[in-house]
RNA sequence: GCGCCCGUAGCUCAGUUGGAUAGAGCGUCGGCCUCCGGAGCCGAAGGCCACAGGUUCGAAUCCUGUCGGGCGCACCA
């Protein structure tokens, strides 16, 4: 609730206790409609005609009478069942200009995982989805005063991992350096997977692989995997996206986290070591109790042959996430672009005090909900239901390009490093048709391109299933990153002008405010609740939609007209006029700039 | 078969504790640079909010059913 609801909020509060309103129900403040009356309203009347047994228009209006109007408050007027509110120019004007910065550290720590692409190819635009939403959704939960601690992933023991650097070995391939390692190890797996479509070959490399991921389990290969994952860094890191540790599957197995998540589980009636029938010689755990109408309920956690299950290792980080086990070791990795430090689990490190959150968010695709609900039970199963209740699944849908769904084998698919690239290529070109004098313009390429592709992959809901084509999620117009860019770019070269005139320090007059700047300080007054709407709901989506409004909101107001003459000039405007004007394209720029920050995208002062 | 998600303008999408006349972008048509940046703005056309019931003063939003589409239901990761 911004500043401005929550007097209002609180007159309609007295007046209903003026009206003998005991059990109030929730007060509503909503902006009215365009050509309704008012500024805000409320529709508190119409939740009141049963419990009162009187016609909405007659509550609204008694309440109407008993309200003391709060401060800024000219006039409440009734207009059917609401009861609206006229706010003085002068009183909303300034209520907008607050200082757009973080709130205050409060609640527990919240663990934000995403990215865990296997290290063992370069990323696609499958992966990108997910580093967007999830470095945009730990930015946003940080900036809404929660403690966050972002986590990626690194599934080191992993099938794919052995093909590809048993497909090294196996093809006896050098890096020559001719293409990003990441990419050449890539093409490595792909041929692998050609050779494996025939049966005969598959069974006869099979052996090799196993021994492979067997090195991989006691931590031999590690050099390698981390060759690969400092070239998959560096996608990350272009997409302006850093974390603050890595955590290695195969740490996990040797500090014995995976074995005492299943003494824990053990400990509890709903596992158990059936002695005959399918799951002969297995450990299992029974889902019934959490999960109902599953046709079996069973899900095995140890193989009969002794090996454990990707679900189970799974626990076992989930546990450790939520400071059921600890015994991990940390070090420092490597030094990030922004100067951040990342860490990472290593044998040789000391006990550093990640984990152990209150609340975790996974970013992982839908297909993995089943898996994700699993996790749940297993927390309500060791009786840990509050951090059951913790544990969120931020769960996207998949990405497809060109209308199909992505497919590596068959080749159809985009790396992430070629569509930045193509959108930093497309930016440099609209730069130099538009702006060719533009000072540092492959710098100010890289940021429109680069933020054209993150936008698109976080303006809508998540759950939505995106289709990724070039010409949408690669425009400069419209509903886009350069709309947003663009609005904070005009609003940086007023400034600049302001000051090299000697403007800046105009002091504004706020009762010179018109229904124009009312407007564009209502839009402003919007971005506090949508970040803590995003915050709350667990999606960008809601910041990016309403810095869609602010930026509309803001050309609209620049472009306004009257009688074919610019309506709102600010740095020609007379003087008190102008003041409010500066102020109001100043907070315009900061909240721009703020709001892609956010999301992860750089703001340029010219571009 | 069972379970989860989706269905809003020609296309891509907003619209969430149920609120006033359902909104954008792209595309189409018509306007706007003697004015602080035209990657912009203004206007027009375009809607049975999949369909049928129900709850409610009020439903795109909640409930039931139907029809379409996607995904998940391994001792794979």
């Amino acid at each position: 609730m911004t500043g401005v609801k929550a007097p209002l909020q609180q007159a309609v509060a007295q007046a209903l206790e003026a009206l003998g309103v005991d059990e109030p129900p929730p007060i509503e403040i909503q902006e009215t409609p365009p050509n309704q009356p008012g500024d805000y309203g409320t529709p508190v009347a119409f939740r009141l005609a049963r419990l009162l047994r009187k016609a909405p228009p007659q509550i609204a209006t008694e309440l109407a009478e008993k309200m003391h109007p709060p401060e800024g408050v000219v006039r409440v007027e009734v207009a059917g069942g609401y009861v609206n509110f006229f706010l003085d120019p002068a009183w909303l004007t300034p209520a907008a200009l607050q200082p757009v910065a973080p709130a205050p550290k409060q609640g527990g720590k919240v663990l934000v995982e995403h990215t865990s692409v296997n290290p063992n190819k370069e990323l696609h635009v499958g992966h990108l989805r997910n580093v967007a939403l999830g470095d945009a959704i730990a930015r946003i939960l940080d900036f809404a005063g929660r403690q966050v601690e972002v986590l990626n992933y690194i599934d080191d023991t992993g099938r794919q991992s052995a093909e590809s650097l048993f497909a090294l070995e196996h093809y006896g391939l050098a890096y020559d350096g001719s293409k990003k390692y990441d990419h050449w190890v890539g093409d490595a797996y792909v041929r692998l997977h050609r050779e494996m479509e025939d049966g005969e070959a598959k069974a006869r490399l099979e052996p090799a692989i196993r021994a492979v991921l067997h090195r991989l389990e006691a931590g031999e290969l590690r050099g390698e995997v981390e060759k690969l994952l400092a070239a998959q860094l560096e996608t990350m890191w272009s997409l302006n996206a850093e974390y603050d540790v890595l955590v290695w599957e195969s740490d996990i197995m040797r500090e014995g986290l995976l074995k005492k998540a299943l003494e824990l589980l053990e400990q509890t009636p709903y596992t158990s070591r059936p002695t005959e029938g399918k799951y002969a010689g297995a450990l299992v755990m029974d889902t019934s109790a959490f999960i109902e109408g599953m046709e079996d309920p069973y899900l095995v956690l140890l193989r009969s042959d002794g090996t454990a299950t990707y679900t189970a290792k799974d626990i076992a980080f989930q546990f450790w996430k939520m400071g059921l086990l600890s015994g991990l070791r940390f070090r420092p990795f490597t030094r990030q672009p922004s100067g951040r430090e990342l860490y990472t689990s290593h044998p040789e490190g000391t006990p550093m005090p990640f984990g152990g959150a209150q609340e975790t968010i996974n970013v992982i695709d839908v297909r993995q909900s089943y898996p994700q609900q699993v996790l749940k039970v297993a927390l309500e199963a060791v009786g840990r239901h509050d951090l059951a209740e913790g544990a969120y699944h931020l769960a996207y849908e998949t990405v497809l390009l060109e209308g199909r769904p992505l497919s590596g084998r068959k080749g159809h698919t985009v790396s992430v490093d070629e569509v930045l690239e193509e959108a930093v290529r497309r930016a440099r070109a609209v730069i130099a048709e538009k702006n060719p004098g533009l000072e540092n313009a492959d710098a100010v390429a890289r940021m429109v391109g680069i933020g054209a592709v993150r936008f698109a992959m976080v303006k809508t809901e998540p759950k939505k299933q995106i289709d990724f084509r070039w010409e949408q999620a690669l425009s400069f117009e419209g509903d886009a990153a350069p709309y947003l860019q663009y609005a904070h770019a005009r609003a940086a070269s007023i400034m600049r002008k302001a000051e090299a005139e000697g403007l800046a320090s105009d002091e504004p007059d706020f009762s010179r405010a018109t229904p124009y700047e009312v407007e564009l300080a209502k839009a402003l007054l919007r971005f506090e609740e949508s970040v803590q709407k995003s915050a709350e709901l667990k999606t960008p989506h809601v910041l990016a939609q309403y810095l869609l409004d602010l930026a509309a909101a803001w050309n609209a107001y620049y472009n306004a007209k009257e009688d074919g003459k610019p309506a709102t000039p600010v740095l020609t405007a007379e003087e008190g006029l102008r003041g409010l004007r500066l102020a109001l394209v100043a907070q315009v720029k900061r909240t721009v700039a703020t709001g892609l920050e956010l999301l992860g995208i750089a703001a340029p002062e010219a571009m």
